[in-house]
DNA sequence: TGGTAAGCGAGACGGTACGTCTTGTCTTGCC
DNA sequence: GGCAAGACAAGACGTACCGTCTCGCTTACCA
């Protein structure tokens, strides 16, 4: 999806799916720092090189497999004439996604390659974090916020919902998106 | 602080110290997952031994030496009748702290080691996240919003500065901390 | 009983029992090169200083067990007129003991104690190489042999007997001692 | 000859070789309870593993280092019509073989080996004793000689020379082993 | 339509680090 | 001052994986 850019030439396909599967399964099941190469082939069925030749590592390849996961969690922001409500529903899904049992270990196979490793971390920003950002940045530059506001909106909706569900895993309940999200657009008021 | 609470009975403080120091060191060079006990021990001038003496894994020693650093990290919140400033000066201070070389290994090291295990992501949720947390909240709360509110708008300025520092490094701007935290504070508004 | 020579000012005979103790039932249940100077101090209830401030090496205490052995094994030869069946029950008596679970497991330490360090090669040969040889050699010459002749014979019996033992460990019939001995002294005829 | 028995796939004789060289150098400089692994592994430019890979244990290894000398040292007995002189010629050179300093290396290494290991026992029986005993057991039955006095004048013959070499090293004169074989043939007699 | 080169599974290889075990020395506090 | 207890630096153990390297086999391309 992403590594295989120069002509891979007579690549058998169902290697790679099985490598990209395996690695999957054993991410859910160990998580990254216990994900190894051997078990991957292994698992697979497929020799160590054949990983070796088309991934350059080990974070290259679980970027590759978190990647596959994007359109899973990635979703467009709705444009009704309500940027709360549309941003709440947008960021309650977001939530949901990175709360099912693949999603975590998605999300926190992807933190670690990304802190780990700085060609991966470029990738991941780009196939996940600039998405996300784009999507909500643009429906709140829509509404007619400055280029920087939006940014500075954006950060704490994103930040205070992913941050919040890395710190506190699968028991962070969705909702609490809807309620960040709304927080951040309405600003602290005493009531 | 440290994870030797069931009597630590003839332990040397001057080995303790410097595998303190050596991991440390060796956390801002290499980063965590370079980071192994061999040359923690090397470097320190110990035997492998003694370190895994007194600590049970590598991610519970990397905790040990991240909390010695959280009094670097962790400031109060002033009480002045300005809420804003407040809350503004204590988020450039923060980020200013984990944008430095020694404050961003830590941070790093800490995320890694935190979502990597179990206990580690205990001891570090309340040794850093916590504390931070209630110190936000706290000032919060005294201007007189709701436990839900306040814990929301942490939720947000915190998540917000520190994801935001995790994706983007050290080339973070602590000024953009002053500007997510106002943004929080005075929700979104078209200028 | 060896090593002691320099006046023990205030050593412990209680610890010094427990210790010679501990070792020989280790040398029986795990053999000379399983044994370790730390289950020997936790069997015998002892601090491991307390067996490094006597004996210099496991060698050394190796040896001063096996010695404490000999006089179950070194016997004299008797003297009536009949040479052969004085060496011959000498024979099948040395025979059973190096065949009992005991003696079989003294031999085995005391010969690889042996061939490993040269200071107790010296000391097990004098405790009972030297002994054995000297009554084999004592009651040859009694009968006239030139001091050639009795050395050669002495070497064969002995050697033919314990080098036999030695291969075949305790599944060797003490019988044969004396069918051993019984053809040196005749020597080898055509019947 | 090797452990590897069952399927050698496509193992490196440059490894086998360069390990069994190393083990061979160090056994003569340092004694088998000095020989380490990685000391060999070292030596022959080898990763530890490939070590483990095919021989089960230290003592498994020693064992075909020196099986690997057998034909230095097992020589057939010449068959002329003076069975004296040809044992004699046989013992000398026997004799001779062990008190070299390879020789006598091999040897300590092997009774070691052998009195701690079962397995090694075994295959050093095999490949050492039995065919020592078959060839002068061989020699005396040809002359006419009972199964048992073949057998136990050869244990008479072997075991005195071995056992002596083993007792005395290096400084066993080689024509003792004549003087031996030669008393035992001719039986004792007083001149 | 057969030859040939790439991809592939398998797994041996030289290495590094693991976490454990033992050595021989040292230190502390009891007797 | 001997002793039990046990921390310490050192270093070997045997295992797990790393990333590289053959080895034959299968398979798709192109001649």
């Amino acid at each position: 999806m992403a590594t295989d850019i120069a002509a891979p030439r007579r690549r058998s396909e169902k290697s790679r799916t099985a490598i990209v599967e395996a690695t999957r399964k054993l991410l859910m099941e160990r998580g990254f720092d216990k994900l190894t190469i051997e078990a991957v082939a292994a698992r697979a069925g497929v020799g160590k090189q054949t990983i070796y030749r088309w991934w350059p590592s080990r974070h290259a390849l679980v970027a590759d497999v978190t990647l596959e996961d994007a359109d899973r969690i990635l979703r467009p922001v709705a444009r009704t004439d309500d940027v709360a409500a549309d941003l709440c529903a947008w960021a309650v899904t977001l939530a949901t996604a990175l709360t099912t049992v693949r999603g975590n270990a998605m999300l926190r196979a992807l933190t670690t390659a990304g802190v780990e490793h700085q060609d991966t971390a470029a990738r991941l920003h780009a196939g996940f974090n600039q998405p996300i950002h784009d999507a909500v940045r643009g429906r709140l530059t829509a509404e007619g916020l400055t280029a920087e506001s939006a940014r500075d909106a954006t950060d704490a909706i994103v930040g205070g919902i992913v941050y919040a569900i890395l710190s506190e895993g699968r028991s962070f309940d969705p909702h609490r998106a809807e309620s960040i999200t709304r927080t951040v657009i309405a600003g602290i008021t005493t009531r």
